[in-house]
DNA sequence: CCTAAACAGGATAAAATTATCCTGTTTAGT
DNA sequence: ACTAAACAGGATAATTTTATCCTGTTTAGG
């Protein structure tokens, strides 16, 4: 498992948040839970790191909820994300878990694993809102299972 | 992190048995752990899963440990040691938690962490124990840190 | 055949992660 | 002002993972 389950609940949060926002919508914490089917106390904890990393802006009170201001959007990459939500999020440890594995004292796996930690980077790096928030209104990814009960929209 | 910590203190361990195999030893629990630095009843634990796994044999009595049969060692790969010790390690889940996340549903970082599952399954693949075993001897690779008070073999 | 060294495995404990609860504060609308 | 909707945050509970304990079985060697 490359993530936390708090980090999963967190990326699917805040991916959800920035396609609403580009609509101009605020998501409240009940909009957010039932959308990526988690539960809500454990994404409301979640937020809040999401919140104090600055990834997302909270408004309490009536017709509060959380947003991402538009033109942050693009800036914004999964690293943030996960950075904000697990501090020891690190990928530059060993995959054996060795404290002192580096260059010129690698564990068996150091070169190789190396490769793999620069694509998992890279490709966090890469991974930005914006994209991810239009394929999501494009309907071309997808962030939630299908109902359960399918919708016939021909009845 | 890629691997559990019990999936850590497993290769290590397999490592150290191997190494000591190709010298015709055995290994004690107490050797493995002492040499892995890890807790002994975990590191046992992790043990019994491998022998069960068909990953290393072991012989009980006064005498006894752990070794792998040299014939097997070069047969051996990460990835048998990985699933004999965590059966849930799959790395086909997604990595934001979706259930159905596929070619068809995918979710917004599907196809970029489908290359990275690639990735490190062609490791997990690749790694095999004989290599891995070798270097150690001849000291291209580490499994250990360093001794905190280093030896000073010149005295 | 007795002993001591070594693994096996069930039960339990500790720590970390995940999940929930409750009370407080903020705020739009009346 | 009052109310209801919404987030904030401390405390607690449940679950999972990590770690330990204890008793049993095996076996080489005296």
């Amino acid at each position: 498992m490359l993530f936390t389950k708090a980090c999963e609940y967190g990326i699917r949060s805040v991916l959800f948040v920035a396609k609403q926002s580009l609509e101009g919508k605020r998501s409240t914490l009940k909009e957010i839970a039932s959308e990526i089917e988690a539960p809500q106390p454990f994404v409301a904890k979640i937020m809040q790191q999401l919140v104090r990393g600055n990834v997302v802006v909270s408004v309490k009170g009536i017709s509060g909820g959380f947003y991402i201001e538009p033109s942050q959007i693009k800036e914004i990459t999964l690293t943030n994300i996960v950075f904000a939500i697990d501090k020891n999020f690190d990928s530059k440890l060993c995959a054996m878990g060795l404290k002192e594995c580096s260059e010129v004292r690698p564990c068996p796996i150091h070169h190789t694993y190396k490769a793999i930690k620069k694509d998992i980077i890279s490709m966090m790096d890469k991974s930005n809102l914006i994209e991810m928030a239009e394929s999501l209104k494009n309907g071309t990814c997808f962030l939630s299972n299908l109902p359960k009960q399918p919708i016939n929209n021909l009845q």
